[in-house]
DNA sequence: CGGGCGAATGTTACCGATATCAAGACATCG
DNA sequence: CGATGTCTTGATATCGGTAACATTCGCCCG
């Protein structure tokens, strides 16, 4: 910047001024500057202009992920969510610092502006990990009554519900809910389907699965038989066990879905693609990407900001 | 930590250099300094840091991401890859700088100290572009003679020919290729799976579909049919791709693996869900991102790398 | 006993930007 | 015509670290 100071006759803050459009400076020597400095390649350091500005310009976004194998990110955070996050993010000029949840102390992300939690939904003690630094920060996942973050998440409520209601539509009154209620989001999902069946006075059959894998769904089934249960629907709450229950529905003589009806969570394309194709109930994954990172921005900027959860749609396909 | 010299009594490059664990001052000093640090919160601003040493401890990952909705990144570039690109950097002391294409000239991205570029496979362009940039950069894709970036990508040469292979010994003699050849790593799939059948004076008939979607797949078996081709066996470059075939055989009467045996490729867990599971060819994405990462850091400290393929595997299942 | 040497610590300058306050040029006004 | 105000530009200090060079001190050795 001294430099092109010098090249062009004034001094390193008319640069400055000029190169940050500030209104303090002549539009004529603006533009002199600008052209000068395109014409050199000059690039801003942003380590000094963070320095002196005292703010990173930076978003920090902290990823569960299972450091080495076991659960992949494939299944519940695909990254349009990441996409999304990042397109908002560096429009308005902020960086992207992506980092697992194993590098919590790191001086880089204590150096954000502010934060934003993927895939905390199962360690609530780490969203309070987080929380420590005092940065603003924003969570994907489900909203709970008792705690004050600002949340961002589809509305699985309403995801369950709306599964629910499709089964009642088709005289299903015999349901199975297969998925795991210690996760928060799970939880909703569950709680609105339960409470859309009460409304008709059915009561579904809970299936507690752990693992979202598809051998969990296989065994979630072949354990619904062996304890010869009664049932003609399964709400499972990812297509991957929506895809291991039918495989072993299949397998067990019930055909799909004239026995069983069967409905996942996520509308994964592979999910699209199964035989039979599998119906389901999508979540914006993009949009909500977009939106935490907006909510982030805003706090940082000191506005009031509130959670937000985005509407679900169910996807019927042939199952 | 100019406040801590003050509390400690000594100076700040003392600080400095005992948090730094320099062997300058005494282990007693170090240690009292750092306790002392500890006990009230210190943070190094990192900003101060890397403009003092002239660089970012930084690299930034360009993802390829169509914008706004269009095909997510699902199904080529799973997290995993990320996963271990962001594991193996930080625990490097690296931050990772997660952006999309579209903001190319970013200066968060210039001020990055090396370039990781993801999906990139189909815009050599892009390539060139950030190739300006003039940092350090590897590449994730398909290594081509005629350039000199650091490539690491899974050995899709490799790959192709093993379900070749697996063809042949199966006695297929009829086998069909679907995808892009346009498209580097498709490319290599298509010549490794030539290759090994010219070997036996088979050659294979090449559709080419552009998309990676299910429907594209449909779309490609039916065109099959409907030109009376004889076949029994396809290799899909992806497992939608595979997953669409299969569906549409069946459809047309067809059984899978009898009539013909279908591979796709990437193995991803939906595939393994697929009724019937879905033959592919796997490969080690967590691995490849670790490996990415390496190569940059190497890059980034001078040390001379060269381009590497992992190995790929054939996973037989059902069809 | 003084010069020389090594270990531990300190002084000063500097990385590259921007905020603050000051100053010069020029127009406006009583 | 001098006072005042506006517009544009500049000098200086500062953000929080670290490198290079300087200093102090104790010890060894001839």
């Amino acid at each position: 910047m001294a430099d092109l100071a010098k090249l062009a006759g004034v001094s390193k803050i008319t640069v400055s001024r000029a190169l940050g459009d500030s209104p303090l400076v002549t539009s004529e020597t603006r533009e002199r500057i600008q052209a000068l400095a395109r014409k050199h390649g000059y690039k801003l350091n942003l380590s000094a202009r963070n320095l002196r500005l005292r703010r990173s310009h930076t978003v920090a976004v902290i990823v569960e992920m299972k450091p080495s194998s076991g659960r992949t990110m494939w299944d519940p955070y695909p990254l349009s969510l990441l996409g999304g996050i990042s397109q908002e993010l560096t429009s308005a000029g902020y960086s992207v610092l992506l980092t697992t949840r194993h590098d919590a102390g790191n001086a880089a992300v204590r150096a954000a502006d502010g934060l934003i939690l993927l895939g905390q939904g199962v360690h609530q003690d780490a969203v309070k990990l987080y929380d420590r630094l005092g940065l603003p920060m924003v969570v994907w996942g489900a909203e709970s009554a008792h705690d004050s973050h600002v949340v961002v998440g589809s509305d699985n409520r309403q995801g369950g519900a709306s599964v629910a209601e499709r089964f009642l539509s088709i005289g299903r009154r015999h349901p199975v809910f297969i998925g795991n209620s210690d996760h928060p989001e799970m939880a909703q999902r569950l709680h609105g389907f339960v409470d859309e069946l009460a409304g008709h006075g059915i009561k579904p059959l809970l299936l507690r699965r752990v693992d979202w894998t598809l051998e969990s769904g296989v065994e979630a089934v072949r354990s619904l038989t062996r304890r010869k249960v009664r049932f003609d629907a399964i709400f499972a709450c990812s297509d991957l066990l929506a895809m291991g229950a039918i495989r072993a529905l299949v397998e067990l003589g019930f055909t799909v879905p004239n026995d069983v009806s069967v409905v996942g969570y996520d509308d994964t394309p592979h999910g699209a693609g199964f035989l039979p194709p599998l119906s389901t109930v999508r979540q914006n994954w993009q949009e909500g990407g977009m939106l935490l990172a907006r909510k982030v921005l805003a706090l940082i900027d000191g506005q009031p900001v509130a959670s937000q959860m985005l509407p679900t749609n169910l996807v019927v396909r042939a199952t």
